[in-house]
DNA sequence: ACCCCTAGCTTACTTAGTAAGCCGACGAGG
DNA sequence: CCTCGTCGGCTTACTAAGTAAGCTAGGGGT
């Protein structure tokens, strides 16, 4: 028996553990090569042992967006409506940003507890904030389709470190581009390819713009 | 018997006949069935003579991407900027509404030239108003992850018809889901149900409260 | 008349998901 | 202590899909 216990390299295995190794499959070769012979291999076990946890890779496919989900932060009562969006919106930006697969996952799924939980959630932040059901569904419509769209737009970008984007904008201004999109080239020239640009920021400044509006949106309806 | 006979059913096909009919297709029966096989079929052709005119799958859905991104409005210097813009964003989202493969093919793509020329014309759009190009970077990272998001969403809702939303809402709000959910419940049931709530009208919603946010930061630059 | 170019075809290999059934170890009951 | 059912993992094998390689027929240019 000390065959098991013997923290041979096989515990026993499980749904979670499965999960868990999908995400970090995923996270390190993208989420193309997440077959079920490599979570398999990840795993130390053959591809069909995989489906005595789960019954199909849809099925992992949509435990990783319960996992994803599960990082965003959900609103508290202890700080104001705001504070409660800004660190959900905040937090499920970073979730996203750290999984790429993120927004993928999520969309293809129809919405599992974790995702009405979270819903649930938010709702009754605004609600409690004084904001009507139907401002507040407005308020999470577009808080939502912001950080979802950012998120899937910064995940499509062919670069990860800001030396990679001035080198990439470089390259793209290169030559008759340059000509081609004077605009860009001018954003590229004036913006983008200065020390200091930092891409984050910019989810940060239409944040707080989206809750300026919501605010505004708020008291005039009050 | 001629196999091939004058003028049968079959012009010579081209590039931008098997990227129509993968659009077709994907309209038709989801981008999962789009496959070269299927995509054949749909044009009398076996799978591998696709290759005679596109590289590889991925090349034909970069020019599903392409497709799409062709169906955004493109500013013209005869309206004002936020016309402009609410005219591109609507049409965007119209675009992406009709072909909901479209938020797949368009995150996948690093920028073709249709997305560079798109983008070009918005910021110069944005510029001629006079937003200086820092503001004119965060309006349109602002209204794409918007548009993009909520077209995401949408895509993503597993109903079609407000019908079939309303009867949705109703069996999630069945049970103990409404105690699970409180304030989920209250907005399916005060809004949601309601006859005559338009789904669409949020889009509306969201793009004017971020019209009125860039108008006022431009206008508070200045 | 010849020849070659091109569009489409045939074959076949590879990777992936997964259905079906096998097997060894472990714990409970005789 | 032996046995047997169960459960986790394995083996095999089938199917769908992308695509590499090479074939061929018919039409146009020389």
């Amino acid at each position: 028996m000390p065959t098991r216990p013997a923290a041979g390299p096989r515990s026993p295995l499980n749904r979670d553990r499965v999960l868990r190794a999908a995400a970090d499959l995923a996270d390190r070769d993208g989420l193309a090569a997440l077959t079920m012979r490599k979570l398999g291999q990840e795993l130390g076990v053959e591809a069909m042992s995989l489906y005595k946890h789960v019954a199909n890779k849809d099925e992992v496919l949509d435990g990783l967006a319960e996992l994803v989900l599960g990082e965003f932060d959900l609103p508290t009562d202890d700080v104001g409506w705001r504070q409660a969006m800004r660190r959900r919106a905040v937090s499920a930006r970073a979730a996203l940003a750290r999984h790429p697969w993120g927004t993928v996952v999520l969309s293809r799924t129809r919405p599992g507890p974790a995702m009405l939980r979270n819903l649930d959630s938010v709702i009754g932040s605004l609600r409690r904030a004084g904001f009507s059901v139907e401002l507040a569904a407005h308020a999470f419509s577009l808080l939502d389709s912001y950080v979802y769209g950012y998120a899937v737009q910064e995940a499509s970008l062919p670069f990860d470190t800001p030396a990679e984007l001035t080198e990439l904008t470089a390259s793209i201004m290169d030559g008759f581009s340059a000509a081609a999109y004077p605009h860009l080239a001018e954003m590229g020239a004036e913006l983008i390819m200065k020390p200091g640009y930092d891409h984050g920021e910019q989810f940060g400044y239409g944040l707080e713009l989206v809750l300026d509006g919501l605010e505004r949106a708020r008291d005039a309806a009050a």
